[in-house]
DNA sequence: TTGTAGGCGTTATCAT
DNA sequence: ATGATAACGCCTACAA
C-alpha cells in the first residue's frame, strides 16, 4: 500500500510476463495461409477479385488469429484515417456532453472514430490540441460553442480539413455551421411570458457580444414589440451563463425600485442561479416571479419548480453536424449553414402574473 | 435553401477550390532546406546529433510552411501511437463528464490525445468500439462505469495494452482500477443523518449487484449499527441510479404504514428523484424527511433545498486514472487498486427529526 | 555532423 | 485469381 494524495494504491509486483506481444501482421496471416498478403488484404476486404473459397478460409484464419488490421498503416497509404478531431471548451457541461453524444454516435456508426479534446477555454491547450489533431492527420473537425473561433482561423485552415461549427458565437468566420435558431426560440419563451400577462419582463443575459445571446436577445425584443410593451433598458442584465453570475445579475434586477415580474434566462443554468437569487430574497418562482431558459437540460424538469425553458435538439445537432461533416469529408464542396428549431416546454416556473398590489411591499421608495 | 429534416440547410456551391493540397512532408523540408529527411527529423526532434545553426535553420522552414509530423506514419514504425482509449457507458452524463474532463486534460499534458467512444450500454456498439481501438493500435484503454466489465474481458485481454476501470461494477475481472471508497463515504453521511436522531432511515440504492451499490449499502449498515439503529429490511428499496426509478422506489417508501424520516439515496441524481417524489407526496424536505446524495454533482448545490452529498473528486479521479495508465504504459509491471477518499458535504437537505406526533398524520391506519 | 538504406503494415499497381 | 513490387512518411541503424 502506497499512499498517493488522497489516493491509496496497491503495488503487487506481478511475477512473469515481460513486454506484450506485438499484434499479428498481414504477413503472418499470409503465412498461415499460404498466400501473399496482398491476397490476404483482398480477402478481408471482401473484394470479388479472391476465390470465395480461399477468402473464406483466410479470415477464418485471421479470426482465429484475433488479427486486426492496422488502422494506423492503412491510413498511411489511404491517406485518409477516419478519424475527427473534436474540440470542446469543456466536457464538463450538460449541453456539451450531449452534443458530443451526438457527434460520437454518428461517427461511429460510419466507422469514424472521434478525438476528444477538452479545451478548458485555455487558448494555450486550444493551440495545441489543434495542433495534435493535423498531427493526427483527422479527417475533419468539429468545434462545440467556440468562444474564441478567431483564434483557430489560422491554425485550422492550415489543415486542409472541413471544419464544422456548433453553435459558434463568432459567425462569419467560418462557413460551416449547426446553429439552434435562437431568435425564434427566445421570442417564443417571451411571447408565452407576455402572454401571460407580464409586462415588466427582464433579460439575464450571457456575456456580451456573444452571438447566441445576441440572438436571443433580438427574440426578446421581438416578442416584447409584439406584445406592445416597451423596452426597458434596466431590465436588461448580463452572467456569463453559469449559475453564479447569473445570480448576482437577478440581485441587481431585485434590487431595482420596481423589479421585474418576469425574467427570460439566456440558458438553463442561468435560470438556476436567478431561482436561487430570487428565493434567497424571500420570494417564491412562479407566485412572485416567472423564470424561463433555454436548452432544455436534463436537469430542467427537476428544478423546483420545473423549468419553463426553449428546448434545443442537442444530441440532434450533433448528429447533424457529423452527418455534414461526413458529406464535406466525402467532397462535397458546398457551403453548409444548418440552423436547426427549438421548442418551447411549459412547465411550472412560469404563471400569470399577480394583479397588481396597492403600493408594493418589497420596495421602500414608493413611486 | 434545402430543407432537411428538422433542419434548414443552405447549400452553396463554391467555385474553384479542387480537392485538399497534401500537406507537406518530411522529403518536402529536407528538399527546402538543402538536407537530408534523417537530418530534418533530426532537428524537429531537437538532437545533439545535428549543426545547432543548420537545425534552427530547419526548424524555422519547417514552420514557416506550417509542417507538422505524421503522427500516423511515425505511430507505424515507433510502434505506440501515443493514444489512448476511452470507453464510457454515455458521456452525456455529470458525473462521466467530469471524469472524461480529468482523463482528457491529463493526456493531453502528456502529449497523447484519446479517443472516446460513447457505448450507450449497448453491447453490439461496445464491441465495435472496442475492436476499432485495437486496429487505432492505442496505447491504453480507461473504462469509465463499466457495467458489463465482463464483456469486454476476452476482446480487451486480446488487444495486450494496459486496462484501467474507473468505479467498475465488477471488480475482480480486471486488475487495474480506480474507485472512490464507497463504503467510508455512505457511512458517513448515514452517520450524520443518525446523529440528527434519525431512527428510521431508509436507503434507496442502485440496481442488485453492482459493486458501488453494494459498498454504498454496507456503508449503510454499518453506520446504522454504529448508532444502534435496528436495520430494517422494508426501508430498502432500489432504482437505476436515475431520477425516475428512484421516484418510484421513493413513492414505495412513502407508502409504508410508517415511512422514513430520512433517506439515503445511491446518488445524487436519485436524490433528485426522491425529493420530487417528496414534494408531490405534499411532504417537504428535510422539515419532514431528510434526502442525502452521493457524488456531489455540480448541480447538488442548486437543488431546492441544496443537497447534502458524498463528493467524490471527479475529474480528479480521472487525472490519477490516466497518469497509472501512463506508469503502465511505460513498462511499469504492476497491480494497481487506487481508492480514493470521498467528502461528506452537508447543505440544507437534512435536518434534526421532527419530534415524533401523537399519532401520525399521514397514513390512514394506525398501529 | 550528415547521408544512405531499410523497414514499420497496409493498399495499389502492375504482372502473371 | 493470385503474386511480386512499390509506395505512404517517418525513424533508426549504419556508413561516411
Amino acid at each position: 500500500m502506497i499512499d498517493e494524495g488522497d489516493g491509496k494504491v496497491t503495488k503487487v509486483a506481478r511475477p512473469g510476463s515481460k513486454r506484450a506481444l506485438h499484434q499479428p501482421s498481414i504477413k503472418d496471416i499470409a503465412r498461415l495461409a499460404q498466400v501473399s498478403h496482398p491476397t490476404v488484404s483482398r480477402a478481408l476486404q471482401f473484394s470479388p477479385l479472391v476465390n470465395a473459397k480461399t477468402a473464406e478460409r483466410i479470415r477464418k484464419i485471421a479470426e482465429d488469429s484475433g488479427y486486426r488490421a492496422s488502422a494506423i498503416a492503412r491510413g498511411l497509404v489511404t491517406r485518409q484515417t477516419r478519424t475527427i478531431g473534436l474540440v470542446v471548451t469543456t466536457v464538463a457541461d450538460p449541453f456539451t456532453s450531449e452534443v458530443v453524444s451526438g457527434i460520437e454516435q454518428t461517427a461511429n456508426d460510419h466507422g469514424y472514430s472521434v478525438f476528444l479534446a477538452d479545451s478548458n477555454a485555455d487558448p494555450e491547450r486550444e493551440k495545441r490540441v489543434v495542433q495534435y489533431f493535423a498531427e493526427r492527420r483527422v479527417d475533419g473537425i468539429i468545434v462545440t460553442s467556440s468562444r474564441v473561433g478567431a483564434l483557430y482561423l489560422p491554425m485550422l485552415s492550415q489543415m486542409r480539413v472541413p471544419i464544422i461549427l456548433v453553435n459558434d458565437q463568432y459567425p462569419g468566420a467560418f462557413v460551416h455551421s449547426v446553429m439552434i435558431r435562437n431568435l425564434e426560440g427566445a421570442q417564443a419563451v417571451a411571447a408565452h411570458v407576455a402572454g401571460l400577462g407580464h409586462r415588466r419582463i427582464a433579460y439575464l443575459g450571457d456575456q456580451f457580444g456573444y452571438q447566441s445571446d445576441v440572438e436571443r436577445f433580438a427574440g426578446y425584443r421581438a416578442a416584447l414589440d409584439a406584445a406592445g410593451i416597451p423596452f426597458l433598458p434596466e431590465l436588461v442584465v448580463h452572467g456569463d451563463g453559469k449559475p453564479e453570475a447569473a445570480m448576482r445579475a437577478m440581485d441587481t434586477l431585485l434590487a431595482l425600485h420596481r423589479p421585474p415580474t418576469a425574467v427570460c434566462c439566456y440558458n438553463d443554468m442561468s435560470a438556476l442561479g436567478a431561482m436561487r437569487s430570487i428565493r434567497m430574497h424571500g420570494l417564491r418562482v412562479p407566485e412572485d416571479i416567472s423564470v424561463t431558459g433555454f436548452d432544455d437540460l436534463f436537469i430542467a424538469s427537476y428544478t423546483q419548480p420545473p423549468l419553463t425553458t426553449v428546448r434545443q435538439p442537442m444530441r440532434r445537432m450533433g448528429q447533424l453536424a457529423m452527418d455534414h461533416l461526413l458529406l464535406l469529408i466525402s467532397g462535397e464542396e458546398s457551403e453548409v449553414k444548418i440552423r436547426i428549431d427549438s421548442e418551447l416546454i411549459v412547465r411550472e416556473s412560469t404563471a400569470r402574473v399577480k394583479p397588481r398590489e396597492p403600493q408594493q411591499s418589497k420596495g421602500k421608495i414608493l413611486h
